[in-house]
DNA sequence: TCCCAGGCGGTAG
DNA sequence: CTACCGCATGGG
């Protein structure tokens, strides 16, 4: 059994962290803790007054550096706070209500399937196709008497045919999962590479060859996996929160998506992706 | 029964 | 280029 333990860590809450939309493999245990999936590993997080207690099971890594680099624990959200804090009330008030919000760094591979998955979808229902695609095709990993699945590698995935994944209730996906999953066995698309673009429009483009991935599943994937904190992914609560505080158009649904854009990268300094968590967290809890 | 869910791909204009 | 529509499935 691995261990890792934090103290006084700032901006680190588990509610904030796990239920702001970027996530599907955590679930809460009771009111401090959380057990997920990461990788290889089953991760059970528990808060503690001041601490915040790591414990799983980790084969084939370090596993405080597994935990430091998933959780972004290098990185100081205070700073992201001070700056988006002077924009506006707004963003002081979202914050305060999302303070413990952290943007994790997801498994690349994992997060393009996911957000694949979310496509006019929702969360419960997300989560469970995951879980089921995890059961089928990924490995058990035993963690305190309990049966957990690693999400499925490419090649343990693309054993799948489109039946068996229409099987799995992924409805109209199944063919987009299929293709994205041969593009990427078959090195058509390459991930290492994709990694390595030092610019978020380059990036951008090059998941948009993905069959199943726009321009929101592609933000989505270049904010949770790849941490480009200047990608925007605008939904539904995102367009409404911005028309409710910035555009006050009558019909929200015909805010321009460019305007839009435009909006949060003048505004947000190059942190659009980390303000979007906040009011997307802000937005939907109150009213969601 | 109808509507909606963190959209996308295809087609028409 | 933008505008719209169909899409599988399940829950309210």
């Amino acid at each position: 059994m691995e261990k890792y333990i934090l103290e006084n860590q700032e901006s680190f809450n588990l509610k904030h962290i796990f239920e702001c939309g970027q996530c599907f493999r955590w679930n809460k245990e009771d009111e401090e803790t959380y057990i997920g999936v990461v990788k290889n590993a089953v991760i059970k997080v528990k808060k503690e007054n001041n601490k915040i207690i790591f414990t799983g099971s980790s084969k084939d890594e370090n596993f405080e550096s597994l935990i430091r680099y998933y959780f972004d624990l290098d990185t100081n959200y205070s700073e992201y706070k001070e700056k988006l804090s002077k924009i506006d009330e707004f963003m002081k008030e979202s914050i305060k209500f999302g303070e413990g919000i952290r943007i994790l760094r997801q498994d690349l591979w994992e997060t393009i399937i996911s957000f694949i998955i979310s496509a006019n979808n929702n969360i419960p229902r997300i989560k469970k196709i995951i879980e089921r695609l995890s059961t089928k095709y990924g490995n058990k990993i035993e963690f305190e008497g309990k049966d957990y699945y690693s999400f499925p590698t490419v090649k343990e995935l693309s054993k799948a045919t489109v039946e068996d994944l229409r099987a799995l209730g992924l409805g109209f996906r199944d063919k987009r999962i299929f293709n994205t999953t041969q593009m990427i066995l078959n090195k058509e698309f390459d991930l290492e590479k994709l990694k390595k673009l030092d610019n978020t429009n380059l990036m951008k483009e090059e998941l948009l060859k993905l069959d199943g991935v726009g321009p929101k599943v592609a933000d989505c994937i270049l904010l949770f996996s790849l941490k480009r904190v200047d990608a925007f992914p605008i939904d539904v609560w995102v367009r409404r929160v911005m028309n409710d505080l910035y555009i006050h158009n009558e019909d929200e649904n015909k805010v321009n998506k460019k305007e839009l854009q435009k909006l949060a990268e003048d505004k947000f300094l190059g942190l659009s992706g980390i303000a979007q968590q906040y009011l997307f967290y802000w937005k939907r809890e109150l009213e969601g």
